[in-house]
DNA sequence: ACCTATTCATAAGT
DNA sequence: TACTTATGAATAGGT
């Protein structure tokens, strides 16, 4: 149909075989429409194009999945199962090395059984809980010292601006005492007033952040 | 097209209505397999009549299931997993407890990194590896104690089972000197042909089962 | 995207 | 269901 008859074989001018496409899949998607329709047939089409660019079509009241179940329960065919099968067998790899790791890990606790172990692994594990103590020990004190240097650091911080401050202060003291003394104000008496507690300040060193190292081995371990 | 034009809606005589699925059936494949053979395109076709006949095309070179692969990517639907939904969660869950787990192992072990884990839980964590440390020195030495009171069980038995023969055969050697000492043999004659050696056998304890237990804490124990 | 000569699909009849 | 055929639809090639 049109203004010659073609082969029909693979079109291999791209260009044509495009525009060739495009009319034959409007057509197609016409016809499966017109059958749907007509005929009140369930309908299900796709389409890919050289690009894999998807056209589909499938008769409204149903969808694309209602289409699948049905084609494969009247093909007999049963395109789920190689999905459901892996899985299924994904789902048990998973579940068998968990239950190896819940073992292992029964077994460095000490929580499972351990029956099923040679002398040999008995030592073997024992050797290794001892290094996963020591690493941890290690990793403890090295974060305890980095807060310890981070709280001195802190607290020198504070020690200067402190001093700053009282520096600061005492400067105030002798301005105002000089201001006062044309007013007949003694210093004694500027004191009295209220600046009194100023001399009264002392360094109070928060304790670093030890909540409750009982029983950690870093009982003799303070600020120095 | 035909002797007449026809409206598109619902045939309502069922034998015409069966007669043009007929037709239009035959006409819509054609036209599928056209188009996959002209443009070179992926094309799915599925059809029920009324009464649920199937009819379908694919094009050859791929298969029904890799076409619904291929719709579901190019959807952006998945139809295998809404399917599977509770697997799937299933999965993902053991995936997860999977994870948990390896974690919790690499921290015991001091491998996996131990930085987002506070003081205090670094100090569960040693407190719990050292109880487990104390859990499976305990099983070892009950296991090489057990292997050991065996180990002097069946040497016991084995003495015994030694002496008793040693006992039997010494009368054996009476009796036969009895008879000898008939026939004109001495009893020095007879142990000289060869029943000397059993006064030679000495109790020679085999090992018991300790390979290698070097750097395992119990060189100082030994079969008493 | 539109045009149109030509081929194709098919509705109705047998 | 199969064949026939008049007729409308689809479309190849060109613009």
């Amino acid at each position: 149909m049109g203004r010659g008859k073609i082969e029909i074989k693979r079109i291999e001018n791209p260009t044509n075989r495009q525009v060739t496409y495009s009319k034959r899949r409007a057509g197609i998607l016409k016809k499966a429409k017109e059958l749907n329709v007509l005929c009140d047939a369930q309908v299900a089409l796709i389409m890919f194009s050289t690009t894999d660019k998807l056209t589909d079509f499938v008769s409204p009241n149903t969808t694309m999945k209602k289409t699948f179940d049905m084609y494969q329960q009247a093909s007999g065919t049963n395109l789920w199962n190689s999905h459901y099968e892996k899985m299924q067998e994904a789902l048990k790899k998973q579940k068998e090395t968990n239950r190896k790791l819940r073992k292992e890990i029964g077994q460095r606790v000490g929580a499972e059984d351990l029956s099923d172990l040679s002398f040999e692994e008995l030592c073997g594990l024992e050797q290794h809980l001892e290094s996963s103590v020591k690493i941890v020990a290690q990793r403890k004190f090295t974060q305890i010292t980095t807060q310890t240097e981070t709280s001195k650091k802190k607290i020198k911080s504070l020690e200067e601006m402190h001093n700053n401050l009282l520096h600061e202060y005492e400067e105030r003291l002798v301005e105002e005492y000089a201001l006062a003394d044309h007013e007949g104000l003694s210093a004694l008496e500027m004191a009295a007033n209220g600046a009194s507690h100023i001399f009264a300040f002392r360094l109070q060193p928060s304790q670093p952040n030890l909540h409750g190292d009982g029983g950690c081995g870093f009982e003799d371990l303070r600020l120095g």
